[in-house]
RNA sequence: UGGGGUGUAGCCAAGUGGUACGGCAUCUGCCUUUGGAGCAGACAUUCGUAGGUUCGAAUCCUGCCACCCCAGCCA
């Protein structure tokens, strides 16, 4: 009934999201017409693989630009081939696309733009606000002064236009060894944000770059590199971390001071942390390089890879992003935080199986010896379009060692000498007698079976409280069953004393592999990289060590153990 | 003793002058053929702190305190 204006720039309910203050920015910057088109970018230094901190930053860039019916660029901040390499931009990508990020043909690559970021040097050589400096590495670091005393002028400062063209041109062309000379900006050597005193733009580095291979031995600095890349781009919100606050105002001064195409604006949040582990790139591949960990893609690692081979789906590490907000204030989320999307998600959409970890037979006595009888099981109890399966029942079965005990506490409802219970979809059971090794280790279990109680109720409608799963000795098939717990002892691994190191924190039981489990035959079936529930246990991913006869699965989270926690308390 | 930031519950975080949104964790019950899930309820007299302005302040002003980042030819 109403023609209420409507500003027509958003394409998405985003009244509904929770706002920060970069959501603010892009609605002002639209509403006020300085922006017509939201255009971000991740922008990647391919040194390492992508992180769960990685996630947040995309969930930020890739985020806007979708709500904004914007544009999302990758681009890969390849400006240093020393440390840089082709693995790690593969890797990159496959993570970018499993969390869902469509970035279509617009992949770009700092080294893309050498050829218009040399000449922009140059153009600033010409106007007399870049030089050739001849110092070395220290004394550039002895002349720029200190946090609170100002730096010194370079003796080579001042030279003239044409012969910093000619340096530079022969920079260029090879003529100089590493480190020997640098192109600097030149600015203000007594400012009092560092990144002033005359900034290295280019350094000389004779180092095969994966994307432009000998083509040069220069190349750009970040500074110089990444607002240009970012106006060549037309980016709008140039959204990175807070320890580039102090570099904004370069950011901006290279903006104002070359003939770019574009006005981008860089804006800062606060970096993610978790408790328990470690996030920067440095760390991580010393966990690799050191073989702290199998790989990248350890299921222990914070990262993407090691995320999605534990089992972790992709939608619980977004909702997980969405959840803990962007904000400029330092913090630390914890990690139940993340276990928390990890849990709900698998519940609502994980297959339910029955998978015994820890092995204890079980006969039962009065059930025919070469009977196999099946039964109908839930897929999953919170989603009906999941379907049913058949699992087979016999004589002789397997259940959870922590399913019995012998002398049970108050509530133990399990298992037990005079406690009847349920095998999951099946019959109620009662323990008939105990077998045990010369050590008195419990060998076997023998139980009678209710066959009034088939399906897992009885016509009398008796109170059975324990529901424990089980697996026919005859149709199981063997498993490995990885368990995983944190990599780290203590909720900040970063923190340690002088001369100490951050892996002295490492959780020596962090893995515990388990070869004698055995699980249902349809689990052997499970593809490689699904996650599956083994019912009233936890969450498990099939992982792609799995043999054909003889299926790996990573415990991804265990289920919250009510028990666990009811025991704690007495 | 320079510059740039940030302080709202155990953790994250909304709030932008009108009486503290939400999530995680925790604690109660209820329910349950997963001790899972689900459902219901509890959980900041107070926003780093001390003053000030105002009928009214987490929001505005002033001082103080705490924490984080910056002295790579890394990003």
């Amino acid at each position: 009934m109403s023609s209420e204006e409507t500003t027509n720039v958003t394409t998405t309910d985003n009244s509904a999201k929770t706002s920060n203050f970069i959501r603010d920015i892009i609605e002002e910057d639209l509403k006020s017409g300085k922006i017509t088109k939201v255009i971000t970018r991740f922008p990647p230094e391919p040194n390492g693989y992508l992180h769960i901190g990685h996630a947040k930053a995309i969930c930020v860039d890739y985020g806007m630009a979708r709500d904004y019916n914007g544009e999302f660029h990758l681009r890969f901040d390849d400006t240093n081939p020393v440390k840089e390499d082709q693995e790690y931009m593969d890797a990159i990508r496959e993570d970018l696309k499993w969390l869902g990020c469509d970035w279509g043909d617009h992949e770009y690559y700092a080294s893309n733009y050498y050829d218009q970021l040399y000449d922009w040097a140059v153009y600033m050589i010409k106007q007399g606000l870049a030089y050739v400096d001849d110092q070395n590495a220290d004394q550039i670091r002895e002349t720029r002064g200190t946090l609170t005393e100002p730096g010194k002028n370079s003796p080579w400062r001042d030279r003239s236009v044409k012969e910093n063209l000619d340096l530079f041109e022969r920079m260029k062309k090879g003529e100089f060894a590493n480190g020997e000379k640098v192109l600097r900006a030149k600015i203000d050597m007594a400012s009092p944000n560092i990144n002033f005193r005359d900034p290295v733009m280019y350094r000389i580095l004779h180092q095969t770059h994966p994307r432009t291979g000998d083509k040069w031995c220069i190349y750009p600095m970040y500074d110089f590199a990444h607002g240009q890349s970012d106006a060549i781009e037309h980016i709008t919100h140039s959204i990175c971390t807070l320890e580039f606050q102090d570099h904004r105002p370069l950011y901006d001064w290279f903006i104002k001071t070359l003939p770019v195409p574009a006005e981008p604006h860089q804006y800062e949040f606060a970096r993610l942390n978790l408790t328990y582990t470690v996030m920067s790139k440095r760390k991580l591949l010393r966990l690799v390089k050191e073989h702290k960990v199998s790989g990248w893609d350890d299921p222990r690692m914070p990262t993407i890879s090691g995320m999605r081979r534990r089992g972790y789906p992709a939608s619980a590490i977004i909702e997980f992003c969405d959840r803990i907000g962007v904000s400029k204030a330092n913090s630390t989320v914890e990690f139940s935080q993340l276990e928390s999307c990890v849990r709900e998600d698998l519940n609502k959409h994980a297959l339910r199986f029955m998978g015994i970890i820890n092995p204890l037979k079980v006969v039962i006595e009065n059930y025919p010896d070469d009977l196999t009888e099946e039964f109908d099981a839930d897929n999953n109890p919170e989603d009906p379009n999941a379907g049913t399966r058949k699992v087979k029942f016999t004589k002789v079965l397997y259940i959870d060692r922590d399913d019995f005990m012998e002398n049970p506490p108050k509530k133990y409802f399990r298992l037990a000498p005079g406690i009847e219970v349920r095998l999951k979809h099946a019959y109620y059971i009662t323990l008939t007698s105990i077998f045990k090794d010369s050590q008195g280790n419990i060998t076997e279990l023998h139980c009678k079976y209710d066959p009034e109680s088939r399906g897992g109720a009885s016509p009398d409608g008796r109170r059975v409280k324990g529901t424990i799963q089980w697996v026919s000795a005859k149709y199981g098939v063997p498993a490995e069953v990885r368990v995983y717990d944190r990599l780290f002892n203590v909720e900040n691994p970063d923190k340690v004393e002088e001369g100490h190191d951050f892996l002295e924190n490492m959780n020596e039981n962090s893995l515990t592999v388990i070869k004698d489990a055995i699980v249902e035959p349809a689990l052997a079936d499970l593809e490689v990289g699904k996650t599956a529930q083994f019912i009233r246990i936890g969450y498990f991913c099939k992982d792609k060590d799995s043999q054909p006869d003889k299926p790996v699965f990573n415990k991804t989270i265990g289920l919250k153990d009510g028990w666990a926690k009811e025991q704690k308390k007495a």
